[in-house]
RNA sequence: GAGCCGUUAGCUCAGUAGGUAGAGCACCGGCCUUUUAAGCCGGGAGUCGCAGGUUCAAUUCCUGUACGGCUCACCA
């Protein structure tokens, strides 16, 4: 018989046996974690006057004989049951032989230690919870294959315990991220995941449609057109944890649902939200390494104050050479960024894909310590207010941390007429997610006061905080092709 | 989307310079009441990703294809 039958005839008998098969309930009294918690410290005669009743999913089993030990989990932590004949009964233990590992029990017992000192519930009564007719993957290796441990992330999370872990570090950061805004008198919203319009950031959108009313609708690219109505409404302070969607190719660094933060905080600007950035990102540094410096990928990061600045423009000029003045001549420096990487097979056509493309390629890569890149031209920039001092420039900053792009700032623009324009001259250039939102126009006519707001990259802040190389990796369910 | 690599038992992996496959874990049976990758003895388990081609013979060679990984490109 293959394993699988073996399983369900094993069900059957628990069946025959009185167990019933998929029981409705189980009046555990404490989880396997808060057991391990409690008792960690404890020992002897003190541990041993201790009873509890806890329920887990048996990962390990050691029978020998009349006696059994094994592990059993509440997919944190684990703990250890031990099975004599002389405590369950004969019958009892008997029954036992029809568990296997992957089968969910509920265990009654007195703690105590063994020899090697590990904190064990002498088992004076069980109850089966649920078969397991699948086996495990191994226990010892862990699930390793890739593709699997994203498709069946309940096995990755069974085996693996740095999965558990990188996920309870995403709540714990993003529960921080709430707690952090609610304390600066921040309100949190949800504004629409469906748009009528377009825009808020230069992406590929996902196209749905709404049948009774005939609409097209896009999957948002950025919230960030809603929240800035927000501000006009007089939400003065304000915030949304939500996903975007963008269809564009994934990467390591890029799923086409992720998670991002965005806040608006009015009579700020981007200077002010700059030291604003580096005291969120050195709590959450506190809450997960407990200091200011960790490692990423074998490389020590170090968050503390101030972090660098470079100005996008210089940047560029001095990674790659070409004179700052050039950089602003559009045809000299399409042609250039095409003449440098003659091997690339997509070069880029327009100027602001030029600039973005000569900024990936020298810089962008070499920016491991966190670094505010700052003032980015008006072209690459059309929400963001003009540089006070420089009008070719807006006042906008884009953060690096480990090479990557972690969150994007500006002293948001509040000029109406302006801002029409800034959509015109976009639509003109035909960019990605360029429309000219009327409605967004009509409400900066009443009124956006001065306003800065940001955008973090919520999973590849997660990535920074648990050394992971790639964005699936923090995201429970990343996007896989059809099987 | 392009280039390179991978896919063998439930899991982790060997292997066959072309003669239809092995180990460990898991599973089953036996012995075993402080084990913890328990141990010892015995056993079952595979359309070697899928489809074609070459060949007396293909898991192995060739072609195509699916899925995945890495690198590059668009993008946060």
């Amino acid at each position: 018989m293959e394993e699988k039958e073996i399983r369900k005839e094993r069900l059957k008998q628990l069946k025959d046996l009185g167990y019933s098969s998929h029981p409705y309930s189980y009046p555990s009294e404490e989880t396997i974690s808060s057991i391990v918690e409690k008792f960690r410290e404890k020992q002897g005669e003190e541990l041993e006057k201790f009873n509890v009743s806890t329920a887990g999913r048996i990962l390990t089993i050691r029978r020998m004989g009349r006696a059994t030990f094994l592990h059993i989990s509440d997919g944190k932590e684990k703990l250890q049951i031990f099975m004599g004949e002389n405590s369950l009964g004969k019958k009892k233990y008997s029954d036992f032989k029809l568990f296997n590992t992957g089968d969910w029990i509920g265990v009654k017992g007195s703690l105590f230690r063994t020899k090697t000192g590990e904190l064990t519930i002498l088992c004076e009564d069980f109850s089966f919870l649920a078969k397991s007719l699948l086996p495990l993957p191994e226990k010892w290796h862990g699930l390793q294959d890739v593709e699997v441990r994203f498709r069946k992330r309940y096995l990755d999370l069974l085996v693996n315990r740095r999965t558990r872990e990188i996920f309870e570090k995403r709540a714990e950061i993003i529960s921080k991220l709430r707690e952090f805004f609610q304390r600066k008198g921040f309100i949190e919203v949800e504004t629409p995941m469906m748009h009528p319009v377009l825009g808020g950031a230069a992406a590929k959108p996902f196209v749905t449609h709404h049948n009774s009313l005939d609409m097209d609708l896009y999957l948002r690219i950025a919230p960030e057109l809603y929240l800035k109505r927000l501000v006009v409404g007089g939400m003065e302070r304000v915030f949304e944890i939500g996903r975007n969607f963008r269809n564009e190719g994934i990467s390591p660094f890029h799923n086409p649902e992720f998670t991002m933060l965005e806040f608006y905080w009015a009579y700020r600007d981007y200077n002010f939200l700059m030291g604003l950035t580096e005291e969120i990102f050195q709590e959450i540094a506190m809450k997960i390494w407990g200091k200011l410096e960790g490692e990423y990928q074998g490389k020590k990061i170090n968050l503390s104050s101030p972090w660098k600045k470079l100005k996008f423009m210089d940047s560029i000029s001095n990674a790659s050479g070409i004179r700052e003045e050039s950089l602003w001549d559009e045809e000299f420096v399409i042609k250039k960024a095409n003449e440098l990487f003659p091997e690339e097979e997509v070069l880029p056509s327009t100027y602001s894909k030029s600039l973005d493309f000569l900024f990936d390629k020298f810089v962008r890569g070499e920016l491991f310590q966190p670094t505010f890149v700052i003032d980015l031209p008006k072209v690459l920039s059309p929400l963001a207010k003009e540089h006070r001092q420089d009008g070719r420039l807006t006042e906008r900053f884009e953060l690096f941390i480990g090479g990557m792009e972690l969150a994007n700032a500006f002293s948001e623009l509040t000029d109406p007429e302006e801002q029409k324009n800034r959509f015109e001259e976009q639509v003109k250039r035909k960019e990605e997610g360029a429309e000219v939102d009327l409605d967004y126009i009509e409400a900066l006519k009443y009124g956006l006061p001065p306003t800065a707001g940001e955008g973090i990259g919520i999973d590849r802040t997660i990535m920074i905080f648990t050394d992971s190389p790639n964005i699936r990796e923090v995201i429970l369910f990343p996007l896989l092709r059809k099987k």
